[in-house]
DNA sequence: TCTGGGGTCCTTTCACCC
DNA sequence: TCTGGGGTGAAAGGACCC
């Protein structure tokens, strides 16, 4: 295994013959980002995240973290921790924009590049050995460039496999390269915490401890059948290959979308029948809008429900005919809501999601006998066009027009 | 300490068909 | 006619990821 942390400057005489995988993840994303723009906030603590009653921590600058900082903590106890830190809102149209010029530099090195969110992607550098170097090379000159037209760090792992290059570039940040060469991948693995393995959250974890397991080494040590009576077939297969180093995963560059859909926590509970209707109006909108922008038709609808106690509940329909229309999924999502018959149970978070999509183009829409053809969907791309002229809530349907957003 | 919003995948349960 | 079992697909819930 080989550090390299200069940049420019891959670390001396690894072997990285095996590892044709790079993961690469952006240090502290949207908190390097917001930098970028602040410069006077270098070397300060600063947290990026939702600054209302009920926000959490999106990103933290590693000052932040070194209070106890953690993204995904509940913004009062970030402040709690660390009172002197910058607490910045999210714009994601900007780290959406930092996000493509980074994926551009990735694919400027092969044509394999596989995005997992905004800031980390694999890459499957095989192809491009002979043109750029070895693939700790190439890795290198990826965080050159990343630093030089972005202006933020990142890490990188290199590996013979994604999971392994995925552990190995979050063992080397901030601003590292790590490369753990195929024969070095057990000894590599077998010493770090269950947690670590993908897949292992907080509730396998205590599962795992249970059983006397806690590193990688102890689950490597358990039969498959074993694993399997305890967390499951698909479950304990999986943790048991990732113990041994096995992920025969390609890196693809791109999947169809499963499902979309648009969610709300609300600053105060609520309860009022009304108000959640309008809510559900504006989710489906939102996620029809969606559907139409990236050329999806859904078959099912979905609703989420969320109580003041925090359980979750969620239904689902599925619809005749596909569609893309706000007016249809609110009237799906508003019938699978009323049907709960929640009385004014006080809720937190509504949300309404698209499943089963198809690409719309090769949707004919198919009107039923006596349907009546409303005009909805042309109604709705009329409002599409205008929000794209306009902005977003340009034209809106009425009953969303004089009520003002619940914040 | 009190938990966002975007997703994916797995498991369990149930209805339905053969 | 009743019962059982396998397969399949949908629905619901939950764990997990960033």
């Amino acid at each position: 295994m080989t550090r390299g942390n200069a940049v420019g400057r891959p670390g001396r005489g690894h072997d990285d013959a095996t590892c044709p995988i790079l993961h690469v993840d952006m240090d502290a994303f949207y908190a390097s980002v917001e930098l970028r723009l602040r410069p006077e906030l270098r070397g300060r603590p600063v947290i990026v995240g939702g600054s209302g009653s009920r926000g959490v921590v999106l990103s933290a600058t590693y000052e932040a973290r070194a209070h106890g900082v953690r993204s995904a903590m509940p913004m009062l106890r970030a402040r709690r921790l660390c009172p002197a830190a910058e607490v910045i809102p999210p714009d994601f149209n900007t780290y959406v924009q930092v996000s493509r010029g980074v994926m551009e530099i990735f694919r400027s090195m092969t044509p394999l590049v596989e995005p997992l969110s905004l800031d980390e992607a694999f890459l499957d550098v095989r192809g491009a050995r002979r043109l750029l170097g070895r693939p700790a090379q190439i890795g290198e000159l990826i965080r050159a460039r990343v630093q030089d037209e972005q202006s933020i760090t990142c890490s990188v792992g290199v590996a013979p496999s994604k999971f392994v290059a995925k552990l190995a570039s979050s063992r080397c940040k901030p601003d590292g390269l790590l490369v753990v060469p195929r024969d070095e991948v057990i000894g590599f693995l077998h010493p770090l915490p269950v947690s670590a393995l993908w897949g292992v959250g907080e509730r396998t974890e205590e599962h795992l401890a249970r059983l006397g397991l806690r590193t990688v080494g102890d689950l490597a040590g358990v039969p498959v059948a074993t694993l399997q009576r305890a967390l499951g077939p698909a479950v304990g297969a999986h943790l048991s290959d990732l113990a041994w180093g096995r992920d025969p995963r390609r890196v693809t560059p791109s999947e169809p979308d499963k499902s979309i859909g648009s969610e709300e926590t609300f600053p105060h509970d609520v309860d009022d029948p009304e108000h959640i209707h309008r809510e559900l109006l504006r989710l489906s909108e939102r996620t029809a809008a969606r559907l139409r922008e990236q050329g999806y038709v859904g078959r099912t609808v979905s609703v989420k429900v969320r109580f003041a106690d925090f359980t979750t509940l969620t239904r689902a329909r599925t619809l005749r005919e596909p569609t893309d229309v706000g007016q249809a999924v609110y009237s799906a999502a508003r019938a699978l809501f009323d049907g709960l018959n929640l009385q004014r149970a006080r809720l937190r978070l509504v949300g309404v999601r698209m499943e089963g999509l198809i690409p719309g183009s090769r949707q004919p829409h198919q009107l039923m006998l006596g349907e009546r053809d409303s005009g909805w969907r042309e109604a709705e791309q009329a409002v599409d066009r205008a929000s794209r002229r306009f902005g977003p809530g340009a034209v809106r349907p009425a009953t969303l027009v004089r009520v003002p957003r619940p914040d």
